[in-house]
DNA sequence: TCTCCGATTAGAC
DNA sequence: CTAACGGTCTAATCGGAGA
């Protein structure tokens, strides 16, 4: 067994993982004080499944990802509030959040949503600092965050859910603090569940080679545990150990494929409704690749009926389509999407779902051309006053198709949104 | 035999 | 009234095809 603390030659980093509570329900009630002690989940698009829950809800044993429809009676009856999920608003306030934290360092890695990692490396009074940081995105948005603190992205993870589920921590858990024999205290008292990067499937194969305990997997036979399941877990027990394998990443990679998709509200069996969500997705997916400056070669459309209607006939025909040249234009795209449905549409199905796939991106005006074909006159000016429209004044106003997105027979289902309080003035409330 | 590709798997949020 | 179960993204790995 390894009980050797880790010794590198390396000074002890200080990383930070700041994380939002109940990031989307603590968005909504920023809006609606009102809300603060209601018991209140948010869902999923097509208000499908929870994925976000106030304390009260947790307390009532509403678990992540249910599928609403199978709770929502007995929730309702409890007084639960749910809210169809409002992207606008969180992207909104996680932008300023994220904002705020970043002025907090020298180095900053959004990691999701509701999260980033801070590099606090050298800052003196971390534990005083800890709580600045988060009382201060509390005051300036309103947002409850915890923080956890450790030498490394993985045990800093670790260290937020120690802050997270003690009360006594009052949202920061520093690990760094804790003399070694502290520290291998705590994780024999924490399952593998909660390590960043152990998920069901993992936790279930280590918990039959007597692996339960976070300490149980910083102690394992490292060879044996890399020949069982790789790099990736071996990563994992080195960063527990405290040596750090994950880097801070500043600046996000430019995404390998981008995805447009979406679950319809209703079944759809005409083509011309399909074309039209299709040329949506195209112009969503094509606004996420102009904003990180790129251009895609290939376009790929798919087509899903509902799989979890075994009972009626099922299709899910995927297509793809190398582009004459790489581009980032919706117009352009759309010709080939539009194509591509075509091709795949057979009538008689019930279609539930389709989307939009966009890959083989290269950073912008990096193609190469030959000599024979002259370069596409993009449509550079059109699109970017497009996504300036769309930004101003919401998505879809500005659209590939003839009839607006809410008017569609494709929309998804939102029964309970909440109005775009940050990014609508006629959607603050008169006070 | 080596490499490249697509499909599958696992995980995160 | 009934039926109803999310959307993106990455990396690793494996098996088969092709060089």
């Amino acid at each position: 067994m390894n009980t050797q603390a880790p010794r590198s030659a390396a000074p002890v980093q200080t990383i930070a993982l700041v994380d939002c509570n109940n990031f989307y329900v603590s968005c909504e009630r920023v809006f609606r004080p009102d809300l603060a002690s209601t018991p209140m989940v948010v869902l999923s698009n097509n208000d499908g499944c929870v994925v976000s829950r106030s304390n009260e809800a947790k307390a009532m044993g509403i678990g992540m990802g249910q599928p609403w429809f199978e709770i929502q009676q007995k929730a309702l009856a409890q007084g639960v509030l749910a809210l169809s999920s409002n992207y606008a608003l969180y992207a909104d306030m996680s932008n300023r959040v994220m904002s705020i934290l970043g002025a907090c360092a020298p180095r900053q890695e959004v990691y999701s949503i509701d999260e980033c990692f801070l590099d606090l490396t050298g800052m003196p009074l971390l534990k005083a600092l800890s709580y600045k940081i988060k009382n201060q995105v509390l005051q300036w948005t309103g947002i409850p965050v915890c923080v956890g603190l450790g030498p490394t992205l993985t045990l800093a993870k670790l260290a937020n859910h120690v802050a997270k589920k003690h009360p006594r921590s009052k949202g920061v858990f520093n690990y760094n603090a804790l003399s070694f024999a502290q520290q291998q205290r705590l994780l024999s008292q924490i399952s593998v569940t909660e390590v960043w990067g152990i998920g069901r499937r993992l936790s279930q194969q280590l918990a039959g080679q007597g692996v339960h305990t976070v300490q149980d997997l910083c102690a394992a036979h490292t060879p044996s545990l890399r020949a069982q399941f790789g790099v990736v877990m071996e990563k994992t027990q080195r960063e527990l150990q405290g040596l750090s394998c994950l880097d801070l990443q500043e600046t996000a990679p430019l995404k390998k494929q981008i995805i447009a998709s979406r679950s319809f509200g209703k079944s759809i069996f005409e083509l011309p409704d399909l074309q039209e969500a299709v040329a949506h997705f195209v112009s969503l997916a094509c606004a996420k690749l102009r904003a990180q400056n790129a251009q895609a070669a290939l376009v790929q459309v798919f087509l899903q009926t509902n799989r979890f209607r075994p009972d009626q006939p099922q299709y899910a025909p995927c297509l793809a389509m190398a582009l004459p040249h790489p581009s980032n234009d919706s117009v352009a795209i759309n010709r080939w999407a539009q194509h591509l449905v075509k091709r795949m549409w057979q009538a008689g199905y019930a279609f539930q779902k389709a989307g939009v796939m966009l890959s083989e991106i290269s950073p912008n005006g990096h193609q190469q051309s030959d000599l024979w074909t002259p370069l596409p006159s993009a449509n550079e000016e059109l699109m970017k006053a497009l996504d300036h429209l769309n930004q101003r004044f919401g998505r879809g106003t500005v659209a590939l198709s003839q009839p607006a997105p809410a008017a569609a027979a494709w929309r998804m289902k939102q029964a309970r949104k909440s109005p775009a309080y940050t990014t609508d003035w006629d959607a603050i409330p008169c006070v």
